[in-house]
DNA sequence: CCTATATATGAATATGTGTTCACATAATGA
DNA sequence: TCATTATGTGAACACATATTCATATATAGG
């Protein structure tokens, strides 16, 4: 006969806790759209870009090696996200990083890398 | 007549000095390939439930509220990117985290998404 | 050996997403 | 006002990926 709990590490009242004590599902959602915004190698070449000079959009188009129209779309999301900030002058539009936090995740992700 | 160059924020000298010191395509993509990990909630609550216990598929499914075999595929994923590890015990697959990095990269992006 | 159980895996499907194309919008100068 | 330039945006397409279903593999016990 089968068991009646699945429960085979850890006792079902603990579980339960553990479960009780999780994060809601909206966070984790949430958690997840953020790192889901670096998982894209073109927004990446775009931050680090931005992370040495303050650039117009047709000079990131040419760093990054893509269409111009491709290049807004990918700053849409990184606007949405909090991670550039833009000044208009006349036609032309400047971005720059607006986020502390990029460097250190940046970090952290390389010295990971480093160790495999 | 339109300029020959495009460049506008910043000097076609600086612009290749700046394009010429940037990652290789490969280190990007693997840095996006590591993002992109922790970009799934299910992924996510995984390794949740993980920093609080060694847990085996069957209790990790429960806790996750998905399938067994949907979790499996995942934890190989996570295996694939060394963020997690197992040990067998007969039957039984015990899985438990493999990285010290992704509590500080938790950290962080906590701290980010609370500053919104 | 045969059965039962835990986990892994391949195929199929549905959904998400990045890029391109074509065009819209906005601002400048003649 | 018209032309030009820089950027933004919607639709279409191609491709990636998460989940499910069915089934395979592996281990332990009888």
């Amino acid at each position: 006969m089968s068991n009646e709990c699945l429960c085979k590490s850890i006792s079902p009242p603990e579980m339960q806790k553990i479960k009780a004590d999780s994060p809601s599902e909206a966070a984790n959602i949430r958690l997840a759209e953020f790192f889901k915004v670096f998982g894209d190698s073109t927004r990446l070449k775009i931050l680090y870009f931005l992370s040495h000079h303050e650039l117009c959009v047709a000079d990131l188009s040419t760093l990054v090696g893509m269409q111009q129209s491709a290049v807004s779309h990918q700053l849409k999301t990184l606007k949405l996200h909090r991670l550039v900030k833009y000044r208009k002058e006349g036609v032309t539009v400047y971005y720059s990083l607006d986020d502390t936090h990029i460097e250190s995740i940046f970090a952290i992700a390389r010295e990971h890398l480093m160790e495999q």
